[in-house]
DNA sequence: CGGATACATCGACACTTGTCAATATATCGA
DNA sequence: TCGATATATTGACAAGTGTCGATGTATCCG
């Protein structure tokens, strides 16, 4: 898919939030993140992509009860974020975790 | 004001993401908290308050670069999500991390 | 080739959110 | 009690976001 904005790094950004003073360009890259997972939706496409190993986007709309488009609008934002991956193989597209951006944000947490 | 909505748990509330799927509710439960984090403003002025082991609203304003009615806006997000908790000591709001939240939340991201 | 399928994009809409000026409320000091 | 100060609330506005129908695009199959 497009690789748009910029291009995710594996690691968040920074250093852990309440170790020291947030700087203000690290702070709207962090935000990216976390708006990425600030939806219901996003978090259960999250978690059902994560169970399943790996998923195309049509055996999402069923369990998620959302139209089509709108799970495209989703799979692109965390896509975006760098919280999934996908690959296209014939007509599926097919997303799975990227696991150390997950983590990452994690470790800011600490 | 509405009440301040469900009185925050300390526990995130729910087994890690990546885990086993995701319950709606659990899911509307935990994108409100990471909305929280969702700011750059909101996500300095964490890291001001971990910084400073207790803050004044007053003392935001200036490192923020922002009015104090947006301050007082950021604050009460923080502290309805759980992340932080304020107590009022003669004119000044004091304000101090609110660590199990934050780990709760980051428990989740494991 | 042509129809069907999987996904992306567009356009529109309602709703939310970050921001600040103005104002209200509470507390202190003199 | 009165004025000053710290914070909260209100009202308004622009910008952003989630959603879906309609449409576009790529890929497969017969």
């Amino acid at each position: 898919m497009p690789k748009t904005k910029v291009p995710v790094s594996s690691r968040a950004c920074c250093s852990p939030l309440l170790a020291e003073p947030l700087a203000e360009a690290d702070a709207v890259e962090l935000a990216r993140a976390f708006a990425a997972l600030a939806d219901p939706v996003r978090l259960r496409l999250l978690s059902l992509v994560a169970a399943a190993g790996e998923v195309c986007s049509c055996d999402l709309e069923r369990p998620l009860g959302k139209s089509q488009p709108t799970i495209s609008h989703h799979t692109k934002a965390l896509a975006d974020a760098g919280l999934i991956v996908g690959e296209k193989r014939g007509r599926w597209m097919w997303w799975r975790i990227e696991p150390e951006r997950i983590e990452s944000l994690r470790a800011v947490l600490a």
